[in-house]
DNA sequence: CTGAAAGCGCTAACAA
DNA sequence: TTGTTAGCGCTTTCAG
């Protein structure tokens, strides 16, 4: 029943007008009368005509195609972005097309090059960490937008949130919830929003005027499993926090875990706080208190400014900050010192429990 | 510094050979002289030439793109097997691409026409639902592998995985551990391998003597809260289940997060066995025992599959399925009243507990 | 083994 | 308002 797949010649012919005139009125632009253009549109959505985006992209015209570079699209935060922008991009009428780097790729510089920018009119780029893509990425003479990502070495417009603020928030509420002695789990360093959480959490306490235990700063890498691995250490302690703040949901999740295996309980012997507001932080029990990155906000933000990009010469290279959103659960509880002693077991116990296990 | 994109005639040019001779070259193809060929890759690696798909594509030929299509990226399910894919197609010399589709696209079907099949040479659809899509695809003259669709209704050769074999496995090992009362957390019944699930549950329930309560099965969607909501209902049975069996891992850790909220625990009081085997599955407390689906293996035959599909005029339409393999964690032990009874709470009060909540 | 010609489907740039 | 010409970068013919 299918024949061939329709092209813009044989809409023309049909139409009886010049593949021009086709084209101008499929591409709604200006120079056909409305009458052709009505014509021309029927017929092409009678025979199914679909565009072919290769040959208008060879043919040095837009086609209607914004890039997504990103990372394995394994962890939440880069799923949320690529949902966001996809909408946002469909919303003005374009098409999205994801592209995965892998980190193994030795050559990926090459695929890069060659894919995404030769298929796509701009490109918005999840990379957290600061990357050699950028060079190749400059190289491939196409509109890019960064996401989460200072930029502070490249020229490519950014849009980032403002990890450092959320952290403070974060920290503020446990410190009025009558915290003191508040822990942190950190992630890959490499990645600036991540180094800002862990500068506001810093920051904020000497602000508050709040012990600065080295003990309770503790190194993770935003996985679930290692979380869990450095709050278990913590509650180790001769002196276990009250309060553990984690770089990102994930790891708010493992601490969670950490606590109730140490026999524990969250929010009522340890409070928890994370960070990004996946959307299961919102499903678990206790519901995470976390810090919202604004998701939909940066994907648009980042879709505007790529059209933009694209449309005007030369776009000023923008740096975009959203503000990050405290948002309060029930992962996070006032302190209770008595309740703390009633149920919590020794440092010693604690660790034996694990060892067993 | 980065003056133009090099092109093929470029490279030609300063190899002193013809573009044909320089794209033999490039490509690997019968026909010119090692001394030839070694110089045009040595000039191509030099000036840094990658070639322009979109050019490759048009002019009839492979382009070296496997085009992924799945719905929403938000899942685990679609994660990983994007991810093994991705990998597969690498090993073979392959880049992909990823479309995703949206639910709420009216107008998709042209999208989808315009995009993969015209850049790609052949596409992996992850469709669980029976879709208005394989039509669309069908009518794209390009090379289709389904995965996770039993493809009943179309001629495309798919991929799947014997969740019924699986299902049982889950449900005979509950039994082995002398549950009685075990409970079914259904999905989304649109996706074959959730039907088949639910099956398994009914037929192993009835292979093996163990009574069949109504009440036991109850309706979820795949989701971690809707699961722990009606994890929360079955806990609220005058005799409530001692083992949930869920559809996925996402509901079984809701399953799990209502458990502890009514007071019990995993696997003392009431054992949980989820199904995928996503990641977190392992990195979770209590480590979750679940059916693996074996993606990477999916991911592989779906790769194959296409590429002699795309090598072939007409591959045969393949239907491979994949054993489920039952991965022992955690969270399903052997039933213990004594123990039951000692921790758990009488169905009232524990339905006036999470009312209150 | 190598090269010249033609064209994939489309759109800029020019005419008319 | 319309049509014509050229060419994007590559690969398929088909000749040498």
């Amino acid at each position: 029943m299918s024949k061939q797949i329709p092209t813009l010649a044989q809409v023309a012919k049909i139409a009886g007008v010049s593949q021009m005139t086709a084209s101008r009125a499929l591409n709604d632009r200006p120079g056909v009368s409305r009458e052709t253009r009505d014509e021309v549109l029927r017929i092409a959505a009678d025979i199914g005509y679909v565009v072919n985006r290769s040959a208008q992209k060879l043919s040095g015209g837009r086609n209607g195609i914004i890039g997504i570079i990103t990372p394995m699209l394994d962890n939440q935060f880069a799923s949320e972005l690529i949902l966001g922008v996809g909408r946002a991009a469909r919303a003005v009428g374009y098409e999205t097309l994801v592209y995965t780097v892998f980190d193994e790729d030795r050559d990926a510089h090459r695929s890069l090059l060659g894919l995404l920018p030769q298929f796509a009119d701009g490109v918005v780029a999840i990379l957290p960490r600061e990357s050699a893509w950028f060079d190749t990425l400059a190289a491939a003479h196409v509109p890019v937008v960064l996401i989460d990502q200072r930029g502070s070495l490249t020229n490519f417009p950014s849009i980032s949130v403002d990890s450092y603020g959320g952290a403070c928030l974060a920290v503020e509420h446990l410190a009025e919830l009558g915290h003191r002695r508040i822990a942190f789990i950190s992630g890959d360093e490499t990645i600036e929003g991540v180094r800002d959480r862990r500068r506001a959490y810093s920051d904020t306490l000497g602000r508050l005027g709040l012990p600065q235990d080295p003990n309770l700063v503790v190194a993770g890498d935003l996985s679930q499993m290692r979380a869990f691995e450095a709050a278990s250490d913590l509650l180790c302690l001769a002196e276990p926090p009250t309060a553990i703040f984690a770089a990102n949901d994930l790891s708010a999740f493992g601490v969670i875990a950490a606590v109730r295996e140490a026999g524990l309980r969250v929010p009522d012997d340890v409070s928890v706080i994370g960070f990004d507001d996946i959307p299961m932080a919102a499903q678990v029990h206790p519901a995470l208190t976390t810090v919202r990155q604004p998701f939909q906000q940066m994907a648009r933000a980042a879709v505007n400014t790529l059209l933009a990009s694209i449309a005007g010469t030369e776009a000023p290279a923008a740096r975009i900050t959203l503000p990050a959103e405290l948002v309060v659960r029930a992962s996070a509880g006032p302190v209770s010192d008595a309740r703390k002693k009633a149920t919590g077991r020794s440092p010693k116990a604690v660790r034996e429990v694990r060892k067993q296990a």
